[in-house]
DNA sequence: CTTATTAATGAACAGATGTTCAATAACTAA
DNA sequence: TTAGTTATTGAACATCTGTTCATTAATAAG
């Protein structure tokens, strides 16, 4: 399986076309290996020789959009360092840019059907920006990574009600609705 | 289909035991139907009277798993009207005993190979009892769901990050924790 | 206890999965 | 261009899925 040769190639890109015009009337948990080889003409003994679910083929196809996830979160770094969330302009918050980019990717990530692997390959690379932000001894006692996963996934949580809403808000509604949270949540109810 | 029938409720629970007995060594993902109803005697025409998939079975164990996360999460009410988390004592959050108690049907949940239903009926769960804390406007212009959904998936990060070291910390410890991060998101860095 | 109802069974089916194999075709490097 | 390598093919296999059906057995209600 020499990632050079040409044959290889073709074959995966043949199976990976294929999955895409199947995923725009078949949802991808009822996609079968058998038809994405009959989609692209590719012998089923072939397909294991390379994958072994429908879902490896997906996992492809994500991996492009996580690069432009990384690539919009570093956007506000640009003009902000340090980078301080709290403070920055909600317009320069792209995230939610991105994902709505990327609606398409997001509804199979967010689906009920679909297994975790894509979530949490949102989740590790959100974890990854957000403990770029992170100041040491921001909470005591409490370790980095913990405080972390509480940020990161409330995120998440935000960008799921959003999904559930048909993601009809803005992606800039989204931005001031993150940036307001956060804010309020550094300045409201202080003792 | 009668769910008074002796029959039925007897070929339910033999298909549920089978599904414990196999999980101890399988996971759910691989478990095939044909694998429960040999271990449960059952025949296969008969599982998908009751059934569909082997989630299906799963799924009737993870209602009473809710109604104890439900449980849980009430206790605390008992004593503190009305309920802010940020002043409660955090010997008082439960939801992290409820997890420690119900540790491998967690760690079924948070598996990457499994799909999302779980996680998000814990998710549910979680927003209705943040939903029932909330105090109208207390963030201008985001409406209720998106700072419920924020802050239920906070939660849920924390819970991640616990299943990913093991479970290894106490209950008490990650009750200290959000406790923590919830006092400091309301006390530090205001203007 | 008897009877009408209905759940469970076993058998059968087409289609999908996961894997293996020798034969063939396509590619790379020389 | 050629020779050697290796990906692809098609065929075959056992197993699993999803569904249907007449037959049998268990159950609830009178």
């Amino acid at each position: 399986m020499n990632k050079q040769d040409m044959r290889v190639l073709k074959t995966k890109s043949s199976l990976q076309q294929a999955l895409l015009t199947l995923l725009k009337t078949i949802p991808l948990e009822k996609i079968k290996i058998t038809e994405i080889c009959r989609e692209a003409n590719i012998n089923r003994g072939t397909f294991y020789l390379h994958y072994t679910t429908v879902e490896d083929v997906f996992h492809d196809f994500f991996q492009e959009v996580i690069l432009d996830l990384q690539t919009s979160y570093d956007e506000p770094y640009k003009y902000t360092i340090p980078f301080e969330i709290a403070k920055i302009n909600p317009k320069s918050i792209q995230i939610f840019h991105h994902i709505k980019r990327h609606q398409s990717f997001y509804e199979i990530v967010f689906s009920k059907n679909t297994n975790k692997s894509y979530y949490y390959m949102l989740f590790d690379q959100i974890r990854l920006n957000v403990g770029r932000d992170y100041k040491p001894n921001q909470i005591s006692d409490v370790s980095k990574e913990y405080i972390v996963g509480y940020q990161a996934n409330a995120i998440i949580g935000l960008v799921i009600v959003w999904y559930e809403n048909g993601f009809n808000e803005t992606p800039e509604e989204m931005s001031r609705k993150l940036h307001k949270i956060v804010r309020a949540l550094h300045t409201i109810d202080s003792p």
